[in-house]
RNA sequence: GCGCCCGUAGCUCAGUUGGAUAGAGCAACGGCCUUCUAAGCCGUGGGUCGCAGGUUCGAAUCCUGCCGGGCGUGCCA
């Protein structure tokens, strides 16, 4: 719809242009906006006053001429102009019934049609396997997801690249303890059932045991160069450490398997050939012993140049190396168009430098393009790092358990009549999509402060709130004795609620869309907010079932079906489950 | 020091490439359950958009300076 004003709109440019109206250089970004308040329209459009003063005219004047150009349409009903120039349009109620007519017989509600198909590669995630998945990698994780399922909808190619840390110095460490452990003839298994607890209990040995340091230093240097026994210690404690993912992925609802998993040490082999070819380019400067590169566009005081560190002085390799190493990869072997990196955003720098060394290195090719998705810390109440009741970091799964014991705690104190097994079913969805959504709808490149009791309440931008919008819906059609899919007769626009539940449910391409594009979860989470509000008056106003008119009946139950569907499709691309009661 | 990000209602947050009287939710206050789930709906109050300049027909948004906060900045990732 918008897309199609978009269509016309462009086409009366370039008919004022032949005219001679507007200059030919004239190429306006066409801004098209849905506003606030009903009296200014279905869209308005600012263009005429961007336009005004290169052609010479009065921005209504120009505004009158930009509607006189518009070609002949069904979509549009009619135009205004409106204060200092705007062009005020009302659109074709009949097109919007008939976009969602088409919505509700396609089972991706219209979404997608019009895109072209690319190849889009999505590293998120990407945990340490050293430790235990911890709050800091919640973010990352979902909304990762939620983007990468996003495109999936929009019938893009999606590659999933979780991009775990299983090498490095703390390996050696992790290995020297597990190797203890095992002559103690201990369930190595079960010691590691418990990472945090286990890494912790290497690194104090690690403080305090100078013979237990150098053992470990001596077994990196074993494990870098391929010792089996080594390599044997090490996989299986990547194994592990891979199942404790796995499982807080699988209680997440995150999309993500094994087969996903790009770890940094699959590029170990590449790292020689990376710095040998940066060399051959002319890039690579040797300082204070260190392999460097020195980019112009990075400087620091005083317009002195920043390296790019890409070997030690040891030799040994960094995280831009492999970083490297991997953009190739996604260019070279997975034939990405566009590489995007939900990686917290204080790695900024980083990654800018990452992009423009891998381009100038002819690492990727230009028409690959490179997005760092950047999010926030998350924070306690108290605006400090967000920290469990004895200060450490939480894991992930203890969260996941509170937020479960929470919800179920709201549920039961709520009379119902569900049984003990259903409450349980609920308050484990419920806590879930809580935690899931206050993430989620909170822009992702801000700070955002945790907080048990917003999230978890039913009121407000929520997941219990849009989950009991559905289960309205639902409960509806149980109580109707009919499924949501075979709903027959035309929908009617015959009140104020009836036309603001239509448009919202409109808007889910355009809303999709701009999620694609820039990566923001927050706009679906706000879209869907609305769209539950706009039912709940809809809901409130609009009597469906007791309704005498049966072709309102038919009109209202098909609105009704539409929005049940589009937050159970909304709610899945965030990865959160809809429930049948609650 | 240099660089990046942030500062919007008491609280948590929206505000898209500059657009119309700066929006939600929570909290506060007032209504609405003999009718489809009141975990809901309807309404009221509440803001010098950190401060000061500038650009513009128009600035929360762009530019400059200042104040306040966070983060990053050579051999961790």
């Amino acid at each position: 719809m918008k897309q199609q004003i978009e269509v016309l709109l462009h086409a009366a440019v370039d008919g004022l242009k032949e005219q001679g109206v507007l200059s030919d250089d004239a190429a306006p970004r066409i801004q098209l906006d849905r506003p606030r308040d009903k009296s200014h329209g279905d869209f308005a459009s600012n263009l005429a006053m961007m336009l005004a003063k290169p052609a010479k005219k009065s921005p209504r004047e120009l505004a009158q001429l930009i509607i006189d150009a518009i070609p002949a349409n069904d979509v549009i009903a009619g135009c205004d102009i409106a204060g200092p120039g705007f062009i005020n349009i009302r659109v074709n109620h009949q097109r919007i019934i008939d976009q969602l007519e088409q919505a509700f017989h396609d089972p991706r509600l219209g979404v997608g049609s019009s895109v072209d198909a690319q190849t889009i590669v999505i590293d998120y995630s990407s945990p340490n396997l050293a430790k235990e998945m911890h709050v800091g990698h919640l973010r990352s994780t979902i909304i990762g997801d939620a983007i990468a399922r996003t495109l999936e909808l929009q019938g893009h190619q999606v590659i999933r690249q979780n991009h775990v840390g299983d090498w490095g110095t703390q390996f050696g460490m992790l290995l020297a303890h597990m190797e203890d452990v095992q002559k103690e003839s201990a369930d190595v298994a079960l010691q590691l059932s418990d990472l945090e607890t286990f890494y912790k209990a290497a690194k104090k040995r690690f403080d305090a045991e100078p013979e237990f340091a150098d053992r470990a230093r001596a077994l990196v240097v074993k494990l870098q160069g391929g010792d089996a026994y080594c390599l044997n210690l090490w996989r299986q404690f990547i194994d592990i450490s891979l199942a404790h993912c796995q499982e807080v992925y699988d209680r997440l609802g995150v999309k993500l398997t094994r087969d996903d998993v790009m770890a940094e040490s699959a590029y170990n082999d590449e790292l020689h050939g990376i710095v040998a070819l940066l060399r051959d380019k002319g890039l690579l400067v040797e300082d204070q012993g260190a392999q460097c590169v020195f980019l112009d566009e990075f400087t620091g005081k005083e317009g002195e140049p920043l390296p790019i560190i890409v070997q030690k002085k040891d030799g040994g390799f960094l995280y831009a190396t492999t970083d490297l190493a991997a953009a190739r990869y996604r260019a070279e072997k997975l034939h990405a168009d566009r590489a995007i990196y939900v990686v917290d955003a204080r790695q900024a720098l980083h990654f800018n430098q990452i992009f423009t060394l891998a381009r100038k290195a002819g690492l990727v090719p230009a028409s690959m393009s490179m997005e760092h998705m950047g999010f926030g810390v998350v924070l306690g109440k108290d605006n400090r790092p967000f920290k469990s009741r004895d200060g450490g970091v939480t894991k992930l799964a203890d969260l996941l358990s509170e937020a479960e014991r929470r919800a179920g705690d709201l549920i039961a104190s709520k009379n119902t009549d569900l049984s003990a097994e259903e409450q349980a079913h609920i308050a484990s969805v419920v806590g879930i999509a809580a935690v899931k959504y206050a993430d989620l709808s909170k822009n992702r490149t801000s700070d955002y402060v945790f907080d048990w009791d917003t999230m978890i309440s039913f009121e407000g931008n929520t997941a219990p709130y849009l989950l009991y919008a559905y289960t309205r819906v639902n409960s509806m059609f149980q109580k109707a004795g009919l499924t949501m899919g075979d709903v027959e007769g035309a929908i009617t626009l015959s009140t104020e609620q009836d036309t603001n539940l239509a448009n919202k449910l409109a808007q889910f391409p355009e809303i999709i869309t701009s999620v694609a594009n820039k990566g923001m979860p927050h706009f679906l989470c706000g879209y869907l907010f609305e769209l539950a509000g706009a039912f709940s008056s809809f809901y409130e106003a609009c009597p469906i079932l007791n309704s005498d008119d049966e072709a309102l009946k038919a009109s209202r139950l098909k609105l009704a079906a539409l929005t049940a569907r589009t937050l159970e499709q909304g709610l899945a691309l965030l990865g959160i489950p809809v429930l049948k009661r609650m």
